[in-house]
RNA sequence: AGCGGGGUAGGGUAGUCAGGUUAUCCCGACGGGCUCAUAACCCGUAGAUCCAUGGUUCAAAUCCAUGCCCCGCUACCA
């Protein structure tokens, strides 16, 4: 069976990662893993966190703390961020693990017998305060050319000129301004030309498939003559050499993480109770294709730095193919990780408490950089998952599926005697696009088979609606339905590399959990099987946005001229509650400006909050005993602003801040972090009838705990009466405040907030605690 | 500055290497239809100086030249 080697960029450590590099090279690694897997080859998975680089060093710097604490928090929440995306690595690690150490030193020593290391001494700043050698960057002084007292070593910024440390006049350290030194330091270079001709040779022999950006781009470096590249360094983060008398050095970062791909592969062997088994992936000899994803700007290095390594060292395999995507920016530029005070979510941590996964997935893989930069935008990302998700992909396999319930009990219907699936044109269809979709994601190319598969969904659609099964007779009838099933079935294959969530989803629906597994791509050419029970469950994905039409929400049918009302969605839930409604509740975000004691009370605090409007709102609350005024002060919460005005022990409330109680303990009800004050609930609108606290107090909001989803993969949550399904999807584990209707068992709906965040409790409280 | 990539309707995007009748597809807008389905689905219409200028050609989004804008690498950023 043929071998395929995944490799994924290691993401560094100074930051949680976010949308873009998610559609630049992790998800695309994910797909073609997937893919592969379903294709029914041996597929393995690495990647890790690179924990040695220097933005690593400089952030614990700032925070005065070991850059182990820096690189172990971010690695926790990037692993975090992957597993709940569903990417399917064999195996997350990170750069420091013994095993790494030992791999790469073993390396080093290895190009070092080979003669392919050289130790040259150079001159380099040195900062006598710090007792350590200063990066370039990290050494100002005056720039020659226009006289910049604040030039890096590197570069000026006012005149742009790229500088040498040694040209600037009166250098110093730019951490703590003293003098700078220079003296002379003792580094080991890869001597790369020594490499050049089995490289070329290396690309003679792969480079014909790569995408043509990534030859050109390699192919003119390579032609631009290589230079010997240092791959030591003067610092105390990272790995150290295993030679005697090198305290103070470290190996290069670029050296090193590459090495991951290995030393990983070793790590997962071992954990696999075979430590010998990585070499089914690296023997040359054996039938692997090695693939390794990254983004535009980590091109040489697995095209030409990594490459050399491995033939210095020999006899280990060498990448297949370099499939390097472009960036998705966010407004026009690249995202950076330093980035601060985000409108939007763009971390993958952010994006995940308030979205499904498969949705990150979708909006990751239809805007996927793959031949140009693309611009990750907010509004479409909700908008796309509404229009292409929810109404074409959810709804097809919804119709078909209720269909076949009401006409034909639950169970696949028989087609008619005689028939074939390649006889049908729908049939017909499904053997393209599964054609299709395995040529284009061979060659490691993803948007084209998500397209194809999307057109595959309005064929489906469109066939269903010219059959007019509803109208039909018997057997075009139960034909029209079967091969609506047979699209559907075929479609969570084929979609099971990009939306493996939903896909599950499907296949349970189908009733064949097992769809999914390795090997089964062919399958999608295969019709369902008649007479199969239908599993029963919610719509495969939950709108986001819904248009404000008059039975959506009793509450949203006020005052819609805000042009934010019309993102409204429903507060009540897909099936209002006949009868008396009840109250409608009017919560909206402030951010409590001002926190002052009661002057006649000793457990209110008197709260000036802004709600977005002209002025702050005056708010008399009773949390007095619970939290003190700097706990509160500044911060962002959700307050009833339709609450009728009263006078509190002389003072007039204007509102009413949400809070529940379990006990002792008291949590305030806040939105997701970045939340603008004004913000309302979904469907809401201002100006509602002001209600009264006794009508707030049938209103019967709860916090309920988002459970992790079973093995039906259905999301649960517990309002404290026992979990029941939800009826949108939350992510999960969380804890997020619903409402529950009359009887409170049925579906508790979740407070979301115009833009989909939801509410929740400030701190954990049990499920069931009441809000009052 | 040098090198590589990109600039196509309101937004997104294919086509560019191998030049050829009405420039692809998705979303949105507008009009109509259907009623099985999550007010979903289906059909139709409008909307593009293909970044600019010049050139080659019977013919240019496509080839050539120059310029403008964006991104990456060159750079102890990783």
């Amino acid at each position: 069976m043929e071998r395929i080697f995944v490799g994924v960029a290691w993401p560094y450590v100074n930051g949680p990662q976010h949308v873009g590099h998610l559609a630049g090279n992790i998800l695309p690694a994910d797909i073609f893993a997937r893919y592969q897997r379903l294709a029914g080859r041996e597929v393995l998975m690495v990647s890790g966190s690179d924990m040695h680089g220097t933005p690593t060093a400089v952030r614990a710097e700032e925070e005065k703390v070991p850059p182990e604490e820096i690189a172990f928090r971010f690695h926790a929440v990037d692993a975090e961020s992957f597993r709940r995306l569903g990417i399917s690595f064999d195996l997350y690690t990170h750069t420091h693990t013994e095993m790494h150490f030992r791999t790469a030193q073993g390396i080093f020593l290895t190009l070092l017998q080979e003669g392919y290391l050289e130790k040259r001494t150079t001159e380099a700043t040195y900062c006598p305060h710090h007792a350590r050698f200063l990066p370039d960057r990290y050494t100002v002084g005056t720039c020659p050319h226009c006289g910049n007292p604040e030039a890096r070593g590197d570069q000026c910024d006012v005149c742009s000129r790229l500088l040498e440390p040694r040209e600037l006049k009166e250098p110093r350290c730019r951490l703590c301004g003293t003098p700078a030194e220079f003296r002379t330091t003792e580094h080991f270079y890869f001597l790369l030309p020594k490499l050049e001709e089995p490289l070329r040779e290396y690309h003679r022999r792969v480079a014909e498939h790569w995408r043509p950006s990534v030859r050109k781009f390699t192919e003119n470096f390579v032609a631009q003559g290589l230079e010997p590249r240092p791959i030591t360094r003067d610092i105390d983060w990272g790995i150290p050499l295993p030679l005697e008398g090198y305290a103070g050095k470290r190996l290069y970062v670029w050296f090193e993480a590459v090495i991951g791909y290995l030393s990983a592969s070793k790590e997962w062997a071992t954990r696999t109770g075979d430590p010998e088994r990585w070499k089914r992936f690296w023997d040359p000899s054996a039938p692997v294709r090695m693939y390794n994803f990254q983004g535009k700007d980590n091109i040489t290095f697995h095209t030409i730095f990594w490459p050399a390594i491995l033939l210095g060292v020999g006899n280990l395999a060498l990448p297949y193919d370099v499939p390097a995507n472009e960036f998705l920016n966010i407004r026009g530029g690249k995202i950076s990780k330093s980035r601060t005070g985000e409108e939007v979510p763009v971390y993958l941590p952010d994006l995940l408490e308030r979205f499904d996964p498969d949705l990150i997935r979708f909006y990751a893989a239809y805007h996927m950089p793959q031949n140009h930069d693309t611009e990750f935008d907010f509004d479409e990302f909700r908008q796309e998952n509404d229009q292409i998700l929810a109404d074409q992909w959810g709804n097809l396999v919804q119709r078909v599926v209720s269909f076949a319930r009401s006409r034909y009990g639950g169970k696949i219907p028989e087609p008619p005697r005689g028939w074939k699936a390649e006889e049908s044109p729908l049939g017909a269809w499904i053997a393209r696009t599964h054609q299709e979709m395995s040529l284009h994601l061979e060659e490691a190319r993803f948007k084209e088979p998500l397209d194809l598969a999307l057109a595959l969904v309005r064929e489906a659609n469109r066939a269903f609606h010219e059959g007019k099964p509803w109208a039909s007779p018997e057997p075009d009838r139960s034909r029209m339905v079967f091969e609506g099933l047979y699209a559907v079935r075929s479609l969570a294959i084929l979609l099971g590399p990009f939306l493996p969530f939903s896909s599950q989803r499907v296949a349970d629906l189908l009733g064949e959990p097992d769809l999914l597994a390795p090997g089964n791509w062919r399958k999608a050419l295969e019709p369902p099987e008649p007479g199969r029970p239908l599993g029963e469950g919610p719509p495969l994905f939950a709108k986001l946005l819904t248009e404000d039409h008059p039975s959506a929400t009793a509450s949203a049918s006020q005052g819609g001229s805000s042009p934010k009302a019309k993102e409204g969605g429903r507060v009540a839930g897909p099936h209002p509650p006949e009868g008396k409604a009840p109250p409608a509740l009017d919560v909206v975000v402030g951010r409590v400006v001002d926190v002052q004691d009661h002057p006649k009370a000793d457990k209110l605090y008197v709260l000036s909050i802004d709600l977005g409007e002209a002025s702050p709102r005056t708010v008399v609350a009773g949390i007095k005993p619970f939290l003190p005024p700097d706990e509160i002060r500044g911060k962002t919460i959700a307050v009833l602003a339709n609450m009728a005005p009263r006078p509190l022990r002389g003072v007039t409330s204007q509102g009413m801040v949400l809070a529940a109680e379990h006990g002792q303990e008291l949590a305030l009800l806040v939105p997701p972090e970045g939340t603008l004050p004004g913000t309302r609930l979904a469907g809401a609108a201002k100006g509602m009838a002001s209600i009264t606290a006794d009508e707030f107090a049938r209103a019967r909001l709860v916090v309920a705990s988002v459970l992790p989803p079973a093995t039906d993969a259905t999301v649960r949550v517990d309002a404290g009466k026992g979990p029941v399904p939800a009826p949108v999807l939350l992510p999960a584990p969380s804890a997020v405040i619903v409402r529950l209707d009359r009887q409170g068992e049925e579906s508790p709906e979740p407070l979301r907030l115009e833009g989909g965040g939801y509410l929740s409790p400030s701190r954990p409280l049990p499920p069931g605690a009441r809000v009052r």
